[in-house]
DNA sequence: ATGAAAGCGCTAACAT
DNA sequence: ATGTTAGCGCTTTCAT
């Protein structure tokens, strides 16, 4: 059996509390006695159990973390989506959880508050969020710290945090970019409209839409994104008899699903077509011609939404709060038709 | 604040052992009383207090997720790799593990295993192994439960379960396809042969190569897999006097790679060369062609490998103990030569 | 059928 | 500088 305190204080011949404070560095320890302590503990390969640590300290140490859900309604949920970006999320907010020592739990969406509850968790970071998740209720009777990457039915609480691109922004940018490479009836193709980015990306192609005096064609598909399923959208939007030359997706897949049915029917890309995704992955790099894509940095993304929630569980900050964090077009072959590869 | 027992037991007038006893559903209690407790229960909303039960219990029904890492050394760890089998093992073990009330904690491979006993783990499963990971060493101070999904270095022990694919056979069956299809030259592209089912593969591509009398060509990549590195040492082995006319790579990437080179070389696939996947995942169904692959059954070995672990840990069953999940073969586009499409 | 009390391993206020 | 002690919220043995 694993050795406690009182082992080491037998040991050391002290009190637990002596150790105790030898272990936290609080209160005041001759140096001769720490070091008793401190051998004590290696001997003994002494560690102090966290479950009486928790029940003391009445904290965890543990964040959730959660994607919101793809599909609502389902026994064997997903809790992680097939995203480079999740996935980058994911691995820098552990990292920094860890560096913190803090532990991140990957819950789904959908557990209902009262089975969070029981896990003993101090505060939640959730991607992508529609908004209006019951957890987001300023009534929803447990109140743990919230930090999300987009918006939420309720920013005002002082339980919520956001850490969000400014995709407004971007998305302007891209159809800057479009228009400058000569494309002039740019189509949006996008999942879900509920969550708080797919909406930020509609909102501004419509506006542009108005400015510029253009017809906007958005196709909503269902979730969860399939390249299948933007394959198919794509074709009957390039069947009108004005059919779109640049088409913005709102995810790597749709991206992809696009580009095989321009190829499919025979466009070129990036010279009859254009191709942007919303959302950067790997992938979109090693596709033939390579797609241009907005990268979100989901790395500082992470990392700043676990910092932001660490130092308002610790009281180093206040609730609410908001940080946006830098996104940047990457300009890729899909969208080079000015100089396109082999044209001169 | 919660409600604590004391305050359930204070509002239903009965004894705190009385409430814990309504709550477990042990000992007897006269149902009048039993209904007084319930509803007390749901007025105050009464939950248990984690931290107390676990430190009672001594269990934390907490397990760790691992992958075993790609990278032994570097500050910011991969936690999950950009693959689908992972990610697919990953949720089905979460879900399972969620059906039986216990959390998955996804954590580092490479955390040191002092860290991990902080975390108050239950059980450990690890993907991917490689076999001489720290924690497989019988010396190893704390002993928890451990499941993988490959061999170890001592399987021998009562903390050890395994559940894993048979890889030899389907590699085999996979080498008497091509033979089928009428390739006669197959080569070998895996990363790090230090990995359990990398192992498998070479060791019966090996064997099946000296049966047929063939020279093997196998290239071991760096982890992790990447398409680039793939494409280059497709292309090398491309070039040879006696070019391979089939290439089985160990992950999906790796046949990405090898389909992009053997494409840029105006090589046609299948009929000039058949490419397999020892691994599926949804990218290779959208390629061009099909990539024909293995189906490891992600979703089957995540729940029997969190199944196995909760057995072991509820003294269910005993360790060691060895599960098989069947694996398939799934031909694709990619490798079916004799009637290749427009070939009539 | 119900309750009193000990104890899980720790922290922190309060002596000394 | 070090020790005593009272909790943290629960489960469980043992009385009654």
């Amino acid at each position: 059996m694993a050795a406690n305190i009182h082992d080491v204080a037998k040991l050391a011949d002290v009190s637990i509390t002596t150790v105790s404070h030898v272990m936290s560095g609080r209160g005041r320890v001759a140096s001769a006695t720490k070091e008793r302590v401190l051998t004590a503990i290696a001997d003994l390969n002494y560690q102090a159990n966290i479950h009486a640590q928790r029940l003391v300290s009445q904290k965890s140490r543990t964040l959730a973390f959660q994607i919101a859900s793809f599909t609502q309604n389902s026994n064997s949920t997903t809790l992680i989506p097939n995203s480079n970006y999740f996935l980058e999320v994911l691995n820098a907010a552990s990292n920094e959880a860890t560096r913190r020592e803090y532990v991140l739990l990957i819950l789904s969406a959908d557990v209902d508050s009262s089975l969070m509850d029981r896990y003993g968790i101090d505060g939640v970071l959730i991607i992508d969020p529609r908004g209006d998740e019951k957890i987001f209720q300023t009534d929803s009777h447990s109140d743990w710290l919230i930090v999300t990457n987009g918006r939420t039915v309720n920013e005002l609480t002082s339980r919520i945090g956001i850490v969000d691109n400014d995709h407004r922004r971007t998305t302007r940018e891209t159809l800057m970019h479009l228009r400058e490479e000569g494309y002039e009836r740019p189509a949006l193709i996008t999942t879900d409209l509920g969550r708080s980015y797919t909406r930020d990306l509609a909102d501004e192609y419509q506006d542009w839409c108005k400015e510029e005096g253009l017809a906007p064609i958005i196709v909503e598909l269902p979730e969860p994104p399939t390249q299948q399923a933007a394959a198919d959208a794509a074709r009957k939007i390039l069947a009108r008899r004005l059919p779109p030359d640049a088409i913005l997706a709102s995810a790597e897949d749709l991206a992809l699903g696009v580009l095989h049915a321009a190829q499919d029917q025979g466009l070129s890309v990036p010279k009859d077509l254009g191709i942007v995704s919303a959302v950067d992955s790997s992938v979109l790099l090693v596709a033939t011609p390579s797609i241009t894509a907005v990268y979100l940095d989901p790395e500082t993304i992470g990392i700043r939404a676990v910092d932001m929630l660490i130092s308002a569980l610790e009281d180093q900050a206040e609730f609410p709060q908001k940080a946006i964090v830098p996104s940047e077009l990457r300009i890729r072959d899909s969208t080079m038709r000015r100089n396109a590869r082999g044209e001169t």
